[in-house]
DNA sequence: GTAACGTATATGTTAAGGCGAATATATTAC
DNA sequence: GTAATATATTCGCCTTAACATATACGTTAC
């Protein structure tokens, strides 16, 4: 019909998901965008390892990056092709169902709202859904069981 | 829950389905048990690369080997995971779908009900599905549109 | 037994991608 | 301007995996 390479498309997609730290770094702003500083600080690697995986992502289509001020957010990115979306989306709803993920999700979170946060992330811009006052409801509940 | 190490898991099924080669024998076999000598005829791609992309796939535990006489049937085999397996199954579906993997499929009933066989697979077993004279309804209906 | 056949694996080369350490770039603070 | 901070990129090294060519293996035919 067209003359996408549909084929090539899902092959860079699933060469994107086949690695770990980017999974990790993929729950991390399933639902917002979020300041790099974070990502070091919860997944504990290496901040040019953090760095190297997000240009990857970037270069896959997947997540795009937003500078604000020193500081440079990420989000996720869906692909055009509707299958590639899907399964993409799948996947990351799957993610937010692990064990493993809901860990480090839940350090995300701490770290986020943490009176006292460490010097390496004092002034960053803290992700809109877990900004105080007005942090939404469904993140709220999750947090409060998250932090029991 | 259990020890079990889903992430790692998604990453090699990943891992397995990132290669055009390896998705294009996936489309093969995805309804059938099928003989090696009709991959190498269809992709018109060299034995040992064939060979390798399985023996890839039987370590990544998504295809299964079965010899019958001096040939080899290849067969899906689905994760255990479920969501992987979900992935997995919903990844065969949209091949299924794709132009250039209608062309491979095409040609593989070509070849398994063609009166004259290339030399190199004059004798390999028939897929259970093109075997006459019990093929099934639904391919037998495949075959008719993709033969006209 | 030997030969022929179908398939798998070994070998050597090349490319991609992972890592840490060091360095470069961009922005802000002063 | 300089210094400090946040992030990106480069470098050198190592692993994985792609490929073609050659060879080994397992089965059948004789």
């Amino acid at each position: 019909m067209n003359g996408k390479n549909h084929l090539a498309e899902m092959e860079s997609l699933f060469l994107a998901l086949a690695d770990k730290t980017r999974l990790r770094l993929l729950n991390l702003i399933r639902e917002n965008e979020i300041c790099v500083c974070f990502f070091t600080e919860v997944l504990g690697e290496s901040q040019p390892k953090i760095s190297r995986h997000l240009a990857y992502m970037r270069n896959a289509g997947i997540v795009s990056a937003r500078r604000e001020g020193k500081w440079m957010n990420y989000k996720i990115e869906f692909p055009e092709n509707t299958f590639a979306a899907k399964l993409f989306g799948d996947t990351l709803d799957w993610l937010k169902a692990q064990d493993d993920m809901r860990e480090d999700y839940r350090k995300l979170m701490q770290v986020c709202c943490a009176v006292e946060v460490p010097v390496t992330i004092a002034r960053a811009p803290t992700p809109n859904t877990f900004a105080q006052p007005n942090m939404n409801h469904s993140v709220k509940e999750e947090l409060d069981i998250f932090l029991l």
